[in-house]
DNA sequence: GATCACGTGTTGATTTTTCAACAAGTGTTT
DNA sequence: AAACACTTGTTGAAAAATCAACACGTGATC
């Protein structure tokens, strides 16, 4: 993709978020994007169509990036290496993210993440046939709420405990889980 | 002038500052300018000729943007707030001009700032006719040689006094000549 | 001596961004 | 009710930055 495009998506995003942080979405006008980010006012109707579809977009990135470090992590699911790199970058981008979970996201952020994780959870205990036995609806709603609880907790608390121990906590909580489900 | 000619001559001044600190005038090439930057090599040939070229404007430019901070000053000129604003400027932007004036400069920016500054000090010095009737000559290089000296001590030595206290220092330097040359 | 990797400076076609102007809507002030 | 300031979303022409490709030079390596 043309780097212009990168950059000023990149730009806008960035500057969304900084006037997310000081006034709220409502408050938030075109034209103050444009202005603080230096940019013609045209330039941010070519990518996106309102402030809503950039509220959209920018959630649908920051979920996508951090499900991304999870992905990069070298083992595929469920494995302790997985969680500490999603958790390590959190705290890296933890001033985005705070604001993304609470509040100012509108929730949108957090169902969001919710459904897709939702759907991670549910094909990875497809994977195992005989799970298919009873139901897993209530598996795959227990799981997710408790990891999405403990993500947001960590967050809303500014991380009252380093990535190291909320790892660990979350993998020996999950442990019964990770032998009954996955067929690794 | 168009906003993206302002942004990109700065992106481009501030990566070739940041190179120049690391690895010196000689080994930046264009290529690690417009990598760095994130930029088109094309781009860079489309503002400056060479890197030689990019230099001098980049000289060019900071003199100006020092002298303006001295021209912006209530004052016209020789007063203690003209100075003043000018060594709160220098502060400001430290790392810059410790680069520019010490070694990777090449002595150019010295030069040009030398220049302009006597420039100046000459056109004081002629406001009162009666002056005319000595070598100024010798007057001018002794004051711009003493500014430049004082100003090159201050930064090489990372402004080992407050602003407030080099100014006074110099303001009592140059008292005798403020009353002799001066016509306010 | 040939080859290779790398930097230079330039080209032309393509895409993005800018700018200024527009019509329309909304809420505030007089 | 009219005037005002402000935001919205869109338009077309102009300017800029991008990309891929070019020929050329230089120095190192085989």
């Amino acid at each position: 993709m043309d780097r212009r495009i990168q950059k000023t998506r990149q730009l806008i995003m960035n500057t969304f978020l900084d006037l997310l942080a000081e006034k709220g979405f409502e408050k938030i006008t075109i034209s103050d994007i444009a202005e603080r980010a230096n940019i013609n006012r045209g330039t941010v109707y070519l990518h996106y169509v309102d402030k809503f579809d950039l509220l959209d977009k920018c959630i649908e990135t920051y979920v996508e990036l951090l499900l991304n470090h999870c992905a990069n992590s070298t083992d595929t699911n469920l494995s302790a290496s997985a969680f500490q790199s999603v958790f390590e970058y959190l705290e890296k981008n933890f001033t985005i993210y705070k604001l993304l979970l609470s509040n100012e996201g509108v929730g949108f952020f957090r169902s969001r993440l919710y459904d897709i994780i939702a759907q991670t959870v549910t094909e990875v205990i497809g994977i195992k046939p005989e799970n298919n036995a009873f139901s897993n609806g209530i598996t795959t709603h227990f799981l997710t709420s408790g990891f999405i609880g403990v993500l947001e907790w960590w967050i809303n608390n500014s991380m009252p405990c380093n990535v190291q121990e909320i790892t660990e906590q979350l993998m020996f909580l999950l442990e019964p889980y990770t032998k009954r489900f996955v067929s690794l």
